[in-house]
DNA sequence: TTTTGAGTTGTTCGA
DNA sequence: GTCGAACAACTCAAA
């Protein structure tokens, strides 16, 4: 006796390490599903650069079913309107799928699991796209972790993230539900195609997310502990747009860096490093599904209260890399041009924004959402609030990146910063992150006009720095 | 309940 | 050039 399933696809674009799919091809005939909902999330709907991958992510999955002879039925609209439409079409069954974490994710699962139940079709969901349960990691009190280190150490106490499951062995239905072509979901851009030339820089998809895993533990991941400070260098792992889809999973990538560390164990340190990075990412994870709200206001209350200035022109002039600071116009221009933004730039650019120009956090984590690959709800949330001083285990205030050096420290020999703002490539490495102290002759010799053919300081470094001090100064004495 | 130790990523200043 | 201290209390987590 073999009953037909939905599998029902979401931040989980891959076949291995899907324990709902297993589940569901043990039943019998799978029905692999995408639904397309551009309008679940709000604010928080895929952005422009998550859908380019989005695009490319969907067509390795669709050849990936091919190649085992099935498809991929992709609708479109309300997932739950969608998903009891396809299950009275195909005589479905149950419906299974990977848990989400969002803060619409449980009560739009939900309601499918009532609306299924009433036609007489069961649900399931599975864990799969983070490594730890939020309701598993709890203090003492029962109560979810606000600061990092001791949530990391809870987890590493835990039983060690199930192994991987393999792919299962896949029957497909010998009849197939309509689906909506890819190409009319329209995810790339057209006009103007600003994503002319991705297609070189990135390889979506479940292949793609192996290599790339393969080949960080192979050669860069004994350079991460310090390496992944310098922007210039290629020492990170570039594996978020891949967990962000879920083309790779958490577990997986544990599970390849512990046999690392077993084969090369004077890497462990850099290889604990790395896991904590995923930490990270389970910590945002988890204190968004325990606070809904973190995307939208500050975890810390007293930060509704804080004086945030509202200059559009400064703000535009951050989101086009044209800030007068070279760092942070190359780290700004690199997002803009790549979708990307290497980690320790995201800190100097997310700190000038909310502290130099005393932008709302919120303003930066939207252009994030709209530009980053790997726009992760959790990680964009946590990381914009940590930055702006109101989250959880926050940045002190006072901590103010001073962007001239954290040029010269991590980008000293100027390759990243060369490489993003061309037009102040030719000034000298003593120049090259404060082009405004360069005499005039050193400035003719290189090309640059400033306030032509590169902008002045949109501010005055020391004038934000103090500005911004007395700015956190008011919410000192503030009660709440 | 109270106490205690500790907390991702920095900068500036003065010796 | 290098080093340590101050920055500012505050909240969290565990004993």
């Amino acid at each position: 006796m073999s009953d037909t399933s939905i599998f029902w696809f979401r931040h989980d674009l891959r076949l291995t390490d899907l324990p709902g799919l297993v589940a569901a091809a043990q039943r019998g005939p799978v029905i692999p599903v995408f639904i397309f909902d551009d309008r679940l999330g709000g604010d928080w709907a895929i952005g422009g650069a998550s859908r380019w991958w989005l695009h490319y992510s969907l067509a390795s999955l669709e050849s990936s079913l091919k190649q085992r002879n099935g498809r991929l039925v992709i609708r479109t609209g309300d997932s739950v309107t969608a998903l009891a439409t396809l299950a009275e079409e195909t005589g479905a069954t149950s419906v299974f799928c990977s848990r989400q974490y969002q803060p619409w994710a449980d009560p739009q699962e939900r309601q499918l699991k009532t609306t299924l139940e009433r036609q007489g079709v069961t649900f399931k969901r599975y864990p799969g796209t983070l490594l730890f349960e939020p309701e598993a990691i709890t203090t003492g009190g029962g109560t979810p972790f606000k600061v990092f280190t001791p949530f990391w150490r809870a987890c590493l106490k835990q039983p060690e993230p199930s192994f991987p499951v393999d792919v299962p062995k896949l029957q497909f239905p010998e009849q197939w539900p309509t689906s909506v072509a890819l190409e009319e979901l329209a995810l790339r851009p057209t006009a103007p195609n600003w994503a002319e030339g991705w297609e070189a820089l990135w390889r979506p998809g479940e292949q793609g997310a192996g290599d790339a895993l393969a080949a960080f533990l192979q050669a860069r991941v004994q350079h991460y502990g310090e390496g992944r400070d310098f922007p210039g260098e290629p020492n990170t792992s570039r594996l978020s747009p891949y967990l962000k889809f879920g083309e790779i999973s958490p577990r997986q990538v544990w599970w390849a860096a512990q046999e690392k560390r077993r084969a090369a164990p004077e890497n462990a340190s850099a290889i604990d490093k790395f896991l904590s990075e995923i930490g990270w990412r389970e910590f945002c994870n988890h204190l968004v599904s325990q606070f809904p709200a973190m995307p939208d206001s500050a975890f810390n209350p007293k930060f509704e209260h804080f004086p945030w200035a509202t200059d559009r022109e400064k703000l535009r002039a951050w989101q086009r890399g044209q800030t007068g600071y070279p760092i942070v116009d190359a780290g700004m221009r690199e997002l803009w041009q790549t979708g990307f933004m290497h980690n320790r730039v995201r800190m100097v650019v997310a700190s000038f924004l909310t502290k130099h120009l005393l932008s709302h956090w919120r303003e930066g984590e939207l252009w994030f959402w709209d530009c980053l690959l790997d726009a992760d709800l959790a990680s964009n949330a946590c990381s914009w609030q940590w930055v702006g001083g109101s989250g959880a285990d926050a940045s002190p205030y006072f901590r103010i990146f001073n962007p001239v050096a954290q040029g010269e420290k991590f980008d000293k020999d100027g390759s990243y910063t060369r490489r993003w703002v061309p037009e102040v490539a030719d000034l000298p490495d003593k120049y090259l992150h404060k082009p405004w102290e360069a005499p005039p002759l050193v400035l003719q010799s290189a090309g640059v006009t400033l306030g032509s053919s590169y902008p002045r300081p949109i501010v005055d470094h020391k004038t934000a720095r103090e500005a911004a001090l007395a700015a956190y100064g008011t919410l000192k004495n503030l009660a709440l």
